[in-house]
DNA sequence: AATCGTTTTGATCAATTGATTAAATTTTTT
DNA sequence: AAAAAATTTAATCAATTGATCAAAACGATT
């Protein structure tokens, strides 16, 4: 698949992206990278210097694919209305591509807070950004719910997010296969932008 | 604190939930359980006969202290309003004591999918629920929006649940200390609330 | 106090872990 | 092609891991 840049260093990093997502930081052995990526398990401190420092490496890529995507769209000039939609849509698209993304992330700083350090650039664009002052100028002009721009983000986020989250528990709930719970993802995310669209643009303005 | 059943057996299991609730099951060694408890680390063998089967016995606990009070909630003859209100007042509360309960044991069932047939039990009875039954007469009566039990539970869940996964990032992208979570997780309680009341009564019934 | 069963301990095991080393191999430069 | 530099390997290290075992300590019963 990947034909560009095909060194040894990007076939590591690669390899030990899939095993650390798939078995965390804790659960995977340098010998299980090293076997992923088809190569001695001593290249892998010849390039890295460490497994924490692979991994620091790895974690920063796998954040910056979580939120880079966000924060183009968060500070685009589109409306809020298809800012809200896009934004969700982007989240979607991103974890039916990588279902266990979140929860990996989340576990991870869980588990080893310091490495938030290493996020705090993104998480601090968040708060300061175009879709913050829209939602500012929106609730002003009393087009929508007056309600910060935080709680908005929130709602969107965790009402994808969680789907992902719980998927294991939730196909064994509604004993759903794959294409079951896609299906209901699908279905799920309907119903949830129709709330939250609803809830913001309540007082419907005139047609 | 806890004075009845004061048992080696029950000081191991306390001091092997705390430390797998903090580090999850590949960061925790056995040695950790047994300083933590103050014990012989042979002792954890003695009780238990390994540590994955002491981790299945705390794996159960916790998933039960989970899901048995929402169960409970489901499952009782009380009104649909304040069904909904009274599931998430008290998975907040639940939450606001166990913070990492629910991504441990979404952390754990995604690390090994077959701890899944042990919560098995609880997790089918929820779509057999009054709740679900709740549902459909109230969509037939077109008091409500139509729309599935199975997606309305996810809403609920979803947005209380998701705030305590995301925590820490949540802290670090607005800046706040743990008494400041906590005012934003309530106060998004509130929305969250009205927003998916509002969402599901929405042809507001007569006066 | 002697005996028996239960509980607890210290010592230790084999396996696995992350990491290092020196040597072998390949690639680049001269 | 020879020399130098970069890459890759096999072998091995010390530390840690989950687990076991025989012996010690404890408690109850006789």
């Amino acid at each position: 698949m990947k034909c560009l840049t095909d060194t040894t260093e990007e076939r590591i990093k690669e390899a030990a992206k899939t095993v650390f997502l798939e078995k965390g930081f804790d659960g995977t052995t340098t010998r299980d990278i090293a076997s992923a990526a088809g190569i001695n398990s001593a290249l892998m401190n010849y390039y890295f210097r460490s497994k924490e420092k692979l991994f620091q490496s790895i974690f920063n890529d796998v954040c910056t694919l979580m939120f880079e995507g966000m924060l183009e769209l968060i500070n685009q000039p589109i409306s809020l209305r298809d800012k809200i939609s896009k934004l969700m849509d982007h989240q979607f698209q991103m974890m039916m591509q990588n279902p266990n993304l979140t929860i990996f992330i989340m576990n991870e700083l869980r588990l080893n807070p310091e490495r938030l350090y290493g996020t705090l650039g993104m998480a601090k664009q968040v708060p300061e950004s175009i879709f913050h002052q829209q939602i500012e100028d929106a609730i002003a002009q009393g087009i929508i719910t007056p309600i910060d721009s935080d709680h908005i983000l929130t709602m969107i986020i965790a009402n994808i997010q969680f789907l992902f989250v719980s998927k294991p528990m939730t196909m064994l709930a509604q004993g759903l296969d794959e294409a079951g719970f896609n299906a209901f993802a699908t279905r799920h995310m309907e119903y949830v932008k129709d709330m939250i669209c609803e809830y913001l643009f309540k007082p419907e303005s005139v047609t």
